[in-house]
This record gives C-alpha cells, sequence and structure tokens, in this order.
DNA sequence: CTGCTTGCAAAGGCTTTGCAGAACA
DNA sequence: TGTTCTGCAAAGCCTTTGCAAGCAG
C-alpha cells in the first residue's frame, strides 16, 4: 500500500489535486484530514479520525473535522456508512463494495465486491433512481 | 390487512400471545405499543411510535417507547434499521426482506425478497457467524 | 410480597450551529 | 477586499439513566 505523508510534498500534491478534482478548495485542515483517511483505506468514525488528525502537528478543531466529513461524503471523496445509530462511519474507498459489521466489537470489514452477487429486478418509486446499495452483514460471536 | 385494534379484546389475546411466545410480560404499556406497530406494517421512528401510541388512551412515556422497542428488537418481535443516523426506524415485519430508503423525503419502502438475490461466498471472520444481511437501496430524485 | 416496569426529568453522546477572527483569492 | 473557512463553545436532538412510585405474578 502506498503510504501517504502529508510532510512530503509529493504527497501532499497528490492529495490537493484530489480534493480539487472533487470541487473541494484545498485548505490545511482539509488536507491534513483527508490523509488521515487515505493514509490507510479504513472505516473511521468522526472521533477517531479527529483523534487521527491530532496525533501530530497543528491540531483542527472537532467542528471542522465533522464539517469536512460531511463534505468530503456530500463530495464523492468518501463514503458514509450507517451500520448502527451510535455514530457515523466513514470509508476511504468508495468504489462499491459492502461490508461485515460486529456490533459487540463495533468493527466493520470489507467484503469484496466479487463475492457478492446481487440480482435485483425490484423497479425504485416513480420519480427517484437508485444512487447506491449498500449491503451489510450483521455478526455474532459464533455458538 | 386484519386490523389490530387494542380495544377488541380478541386482538388485544392475539398481542399478548405474541409479545408472550417472545418472552415479554405483557404490560399495559407494551401491548399498547405492540399494538401500535403490529396494526399497520411500517416502518416507524420511535418518536413517530410514541405519537401513534398516544393518539388514543392513556399516554405512554417517551422512556419506556424507547425501552419497548429497544426490547422487542431485542427480542425479535420487530427489527431495528439502520438507514441514516438521524434516528432508528422500526419494522414491524420481521422476515428476510429489504428496504429502499430516500434519504430526502426520509422514506422507507420494503423490496420483496423474491426480487433480490444474494449470492454470497465470503466467510465471515473467525469465531463469528452470520447474524443478518441488511440491503439498503439509497434513492435520489431521477435526473 | 418481591422483583420487574413505569414515568419524569436530567444526563449523555454525537453532531450542528452561531459568530468572530483568520485565511484565501 | 470580499468571500470562504476555522475554531470555540453552546445548543440540538435522539436516546439512556437514576430513582421513586406502581404493577405483575
Amino acid at each position: 500500500m502506498s503510504q501517504i505523508d502529508p510532510q512530503n510534498s509529493e504527497h501532499r500534491k497528490k492529495i490537493v489535486q484530489l480534493l480539487r478534482s472533487h470541487g473541494i478548495s484545498p485548505t490545511v485542515q482539509r488536507v491534513k484530514i483527508a490523509s488521515t483517511m487515505l493514509l490507510r483505506p479504513m472505516h473511521l468514525s468522526a472521533e477517531q479520525v479527529l483523534a487521527l488528525t491530532n496525533q501530530t502537528g497543528r491540531p483542527v478543531s472537532k467542528a471542522t473535522v465533522y464539517n469536512s466529513l460531511g463534505l468530503f461524503a456530500r463530495k464523492g471523496l468518501i463514503r458514509e456508512l450507517f451500520v448502527d445509530q451510535e455514530r457515523a462511519f466513514y470509508d476511504s474507498s468508495t468504489h462499491p463494495h459492502h461490508h461485515f459489521y460486529n456490533p459487540l466489537t463495533q468493527e466493520i470489514c470489507d467484503i469484496d465486491p466479487k463475492q457478492v452477487h446481487i440480482n435485483m429486478n425490484a423497479q425504485p418509486p416513480a420519480g427517484t433512481e437508485i444512487s447506491g446499495i449498500e449491503v451489510v452483514v450483521h455478526l455474532q460471536p459464533k455458538e
């Protein structure tokens, strides 16, 4: 996996470009947050993004993290996951794929889209079209 | 659809039996809440259940509604849906089926399980097994 | 009786907002 | 210079909790 180091101007440029290409003006904070998300493809809650982002350098405020994550999700840079109502999770990989979710450990993990085939014949209600399909496989401890 | 009228002792008995068969002791409030849920198979938020339940008769408190819905869900009498993080929805039909969700109108509607075929080859993580599969098809306005 | 349930209000936790100052173009 | 963004704290909202009074069995 290619590491993205916000200190490294090479990677910094990539992030800036990525933000620009999604119509997001690349402020210092947004680049920092985006670096956190894309450093490793993960499923993070807003609180976790805040903590990771602020491990180094100048801290970013909580409000800005929430705003930026919302913005990124609206712009399609990341994906918002609703697996339980406690909190939202943000998924840095936007390509279509599905998830295992363990409510006890609050862990989410990816399911390779090649492993899942969905055949849907149902028509969406009049005036609407499908914007995305989310499959969450809930887990429980064996036995 | 067979209406369930909580005033009607015939239906009341059915609800009591249903609660008992799920290991739930049938208090006055729980019967009232269950009647609301089962009056018509629907997707309701806790707030909506509260409002509907309290349209008639002696009002049930908010805390009791939340507690009872949580209890019903844990006991498998209803199903808890997480389609957005704003609030939980409760689905009075527990048989496996899937949902369309329109985030703009906050409307949920069922998808006939016969219309959806899921082929999953992915293995659940070690020590866990699948407890349920939730498919949510997100909608957006056409055009 | 004895334990479970209810109700009220207050607290909790995640997220948004209001507004002044800072950064950007 | 005008617009956009940030940060802090406070507010908002859904949900849970603490505890005394009430009900079920």
